[in-house]
DNA sequence: TCGGGGGCTGAACTGGTGTTCAGTCCTGAT
DNA sequence: ATCAGGACTGAACACCAGTTCAGCCCCCGA
C-alpha cells in the first residue's frame, strides 16, 4: 500500500497536501559558491538547527553543537557572540530559508504555490523542525515567519476557492491560522503520532505518510460532525462571522 | 458576542466541545479528609505541575518549585528523592486526576461522558498544560495516559456516530488519534494561537474561547475541501481503510 | 621575509544546578 | 519526661553550563 497521492496529483494540478520537486534548496546561500564545503561558521549553524529543532533550546550545550560541528565550544561564541544571538541566527537564516523558497517556487509555477512548506519538509525536515520548536517558544522573528505563513495561506486559499477547490469561511484567516496551528502542532507531538497512527512526517519520508495524509484528508474532505445534530453549534459558528480584510 | 454555546447545549444534551459542570475535581486526593490545607508535599507537587507545564522541565529548578511552594529546595528531594521521580510522580498524579474525572463523570452521566477533558480544562488549566507538555516529551506513564484518552474517545465516538452525530471513518482510531494530537498539539502554540485568533485556550477562561470554537466548529461541522475536485484524493483516503478492532 | 590578523583551541572562571550532609525543631508514643 | 523519628533547613559539594582569556597556527598583503 504505497503512498503516492503526492505525485499523481502533483501531475495533474493544485495539490493542497504534497507537491513533487526535486528542487534543492537546501544547499549553501544564494550569494556563495555553488559547490564549495561549508564553512565552519555554516556547519556550526546547521548543526544548532538540527539539535535545536530535536531537543529544544535549553537542552543542547555549546559543546555538543560543536562536537557535531567538529569544532570547539568556543568557536561558536567567536562567531556568534553568544548562545541566545546563535538562536536568533538560527531564526533568522531559516526565516530567509523559506522565504526564498517561496519565491522559488512562485518563480517555478507562475502563482502562489501550494503549500510550499511541505516541498521544504520533504527535502529539508531540519528546517520545519526547528521552525516548529521555535514556534513553542516565540521571538519576533519567528513570529513574523508563522504571520507570514498566514498571509500565504490565505492567498493560496483564496485561489483555490476561486477554483471550487476550497469552502469558503466564516473567517478566513482564523480558518487558516487554525489549521497551520494543528498541523504544526501534531508535528511537535510527532512521537506520540509515531506511536498512534504509525508515522511520524519528522523523522520518516514523505512516502510513508499515507496514514496520516489519509486521516487528515478524511476530516478535511469531509468534516467530522453532522451539522443537522449540532443546530446550535451551526448558529454558534456563523454569529463569528466578521470583517474579512 | 459572548461565548454561551457551551451552556447552551449543556443543557440541549450531547455537546462534543464543551461541557458544564460545576463539579470539583481540583480539591485533594480522594482517600485525604476533604477541607484541609495542603501538605508541604502537596504544594511541591502542585507547584512542580504548574511550572513544569508553563516552562517545559529543565527550564524549572527545585528552587523554583520550592519558592512557590514555600519550602526549600532539599525539602523537595527529601520528598521526592530526586527531580526525576518528582516529575514522575506528577506524571502520576495527572493521570490519576484524568482517570478520576472520567469515572467521576461516567457515574454522573450514565454513559461515556463527551470529552471530559474539556472539563478538567475548564477546572484546572494546570493539569491540561503540564499533559499537553509532558506528551511532547514522552514517558511511559503519560503515554498509557494519551492510548486511554484515544480509547475513551473511540468509545464516546461511536455512541455519537449511533446516534447520527459523527460521521463515520474509514479509520476511527486514528480519526480520534489525530483530532487528539491536532487538538493538543495547537494548545502547545497557544501562545501563536492568542497572537492569531485572539485567543489562548491555556491562559484564557472559557467565556472567552468563542473564536477558537468557531473555527475549530466550522472546520469540524463541513470539512475544508470539497471533494470534487479532488477525486483522486478521496480515492486515497479510502484506499487507506483498514481493519478496525 | 616579515608582520598582522583572523580562525581556532585548551585552560580557566563564574554562576547555577541537583544532591548530600549535619543538625534543628516539633510531634507523638512510651 | 524522654526519646525516636520525621519534617525541614542552611551550608557544602560536585558538576556542568556559557563565557573569557591567552596563545597557537596559518594565510595573505607589503
Amino acid at each position: 500500500m504505497a503512498y503516492q497521492y503526492g505525485a499523481s496529483k502533483a501531475r495533474a494540478g493544485h495539490n493542497p497536501l504534497g507537491a513533487a520537486s526535486t528542487h534543492n534548496i537546501t544547499g549553501t546561500g544564494n550569494t556563495s559558491p555553488p559547490a564549495q564545503e561549508a564553512s565552519a561558521k555554516e556547519r556550526i549553524r546547521d548543526a544548532a538547527i538540527e539539535l535545536f529543532g530535536e531537543l529544544g533550546f535549553n537542552d543542547v550545550s555549546l559543546k555538543t553543537i560543536g562536537r557535531r560541528a567538529g569544532v570547539s565550544a568556543p568557536l561558536v561564541v567567536h562567531h556568534f557572540g553568544s548562545k541566545t544571538e546563535l538562536r536568533r541566527a538560527c531564526d533568522r537564516y531559516v526565516t530567509e530559508r523559506f522565504h526564498a523558497a517561496k519565491l522559488d517556487a512562485v518563480h517555478r509555477e507562475g502563482h502562489m504555490p501550494q503549500n510550499y512548506i511541505f516541498q521544504v519538509m520533504q527535502e529539508s525536515r531540519h528546517l520545519v523542525q526547528y521552525m516548529v520548536r521555535a514556534f513553542t517558544e516565540g521571538g519576533e522573528e519567528i513570529d513574523n515567519l508563522l504571520d507570514q505563513l498566514v498571509e500565504d495561506s490565505l492567498v493560496y486559499t483564496a485561489e483555490a476557492e476561486e477554483l471550487g477547490q476550497v469552502r469558503p469561511s466564516q473567517n478566513r484567516r482564523h480558518r487558516a491560522a487554525l489549521l497551520l496551528l494543528t498541523t504544526f502542532g501534531s508535528m511537535i507531538l510527532h512521537k506520540q503520532m509515531k506511536r498512534l497512527l504509525g508515522v511520524s512526517p519528522v523523522d520518516d519520508p514523505p512516502e510513508q505518510w499515507g496514514p496520516y495524509i489519509a486521516a487528515v484528508s478524511e476530516i478535511y474532505l469531509n468534516g467530522v460532525l453532522i451539522p443537522e445534530a449540532y443546530p446550535d453549534l451551526v448558529d454558534f459558528v456563523e454569529a463569528f462571522s466578521s470583517r474579512e480584510d
